[in-house]
DNA sequence: AAATAAAACTAATGGTATTAGTTTTATGAT
DNA sequence: ATCATAAAACTAATACCATTAGTTTTATTT
């Protein structure tokens, strides 16, 4: 009896490419052992030569997603500072996450969220935004509050605009630049009014 | 042979209440029709009787989170206006995720978001926020676009505290009051720098 | 008390992940 | 060049899941 495929040549790697496009095209939800193998003319049990189950695969996409994102962004702001790098880092982590949703989606819903990995990337992530902000002069504290908060809008916009959340038919890159530079400007006015009537 | 129960009295609002009950305690991902119907003490079929299928009992999930996240909200920013309104908003939004975060992920992430029954209480929920926004006389389109940056903060900030996204040891409710009075105050100046120097 | 309708059941189908054990194939050593 | 070995891909089996069809039981209504 001959095999379906006598040596398929198959590789972690190009099981995570496969789950990628999987994931990309037709939804987190859609990569299964069993999907992947039937995209790679494989019977489902083969990939457990090189992949340990469906979690760990699952977290080698979100240790993707979240690389690929990084480099992205780090790409996009490069020596830009203050309200412009903010800007441009937001129109790339949106970029980002309409070209990948499904990798997005495993970045922030891991099945192991505390894997090494993972935990490495987010940190890079994060000090990212953190050297980004410095022109800002923040208080120490303050400047990892100012962090969260760019984080929620991104990845709420995100998350929102990828599951229709926002009905109204209102351009969205106008809304992303709305709330970006509102937020930013009340960051660099420490959350104070301009004017101290009303 | 005797059933395992011979009437058990299921009706859809039983199982919708024990499903709220799994989803908020061991996760949306474990509310399966076998774990339902063996915490009401039935056999799988029997759900069958009073619910459609899995993705119909989802759906009735997510419908019955958004409903709760409503009268939440309104409830506790009652007839509060301007910046009080919002941060009484933003409370309770966290409240509400904390205490119910299964119910909550399936209000945006139902298997049918165009259930006609979800649209209703989605538009409910926005025209709250239009309303709160209201003393802030904005262009018509700001409005709009200030309600997408408040969903957006509030979904991402719960969105990530629930992944546990935050790694850094700091206080999250003083992060999510920075994060929008911070945000609001931005939107009250227009988006503009207190100073034109620098 | 009998008839009916609904509730819960059993049994079966087809899908999923995973494990154990077997065959095949490529590679490296003689 | 041949043979031994290790790994790759397989088949077969187990255990879970959702769902459907058809049956039995039970409550209710006539």
């Amino acid at each position: 009896m001959m095999a379906l495929s006598p040596r398929a040549g198959l590789d972690s790697v190009k099981i995570v490419q496969a789950a990628s496009e999987v994931a990309d095209r037709h939804g987190a939800e859609a990569v299964t052992i069993a999907t992947i193998a039937r995209k790679l003319n494989v019977r489902p049990p083969s990939l457990y030569n090189h992949v340990a189950g469906l979690r760990e695969l699952k977290t080698m996409l979100a240790v993707h997603g979240g690389k690929q994102l990084y480099h992205s962004l780090k790409q996009e702001v490069g020596e830009q500072q203050g309200e412009e790098a903010v800007l441009a880092l937001g129109k790339a982590y949106i970029a980002y996450t309409r070209a990948h949703p499904g990798l997005y989606e495993f970045t922030l819903r891991a099945p192991d969220p505390e894997a090494a990995e993972l935990q490495e990337v987010a940190s890079s992530l994060l000090q990212l935004i953190i050297d980004m902000l410095g022109t800002y002069h923040l208080e120490k504290e303050d400047i990892l509050h100012a962090v969260r908060g760019l984080r929620s809008i991104l990845h709420g916009f995100s998350s929102l605009e990828q599951k229709g959340g926002f009905g109204m038919p209102l351009n969205l890159d106008e809304s992303l630049e709305y709330m970006l530079t509102s937020y930013i400007s009340g960051v660099r006015n420490g959350g104070q009014q301009r004017d101290t009537e009303k």
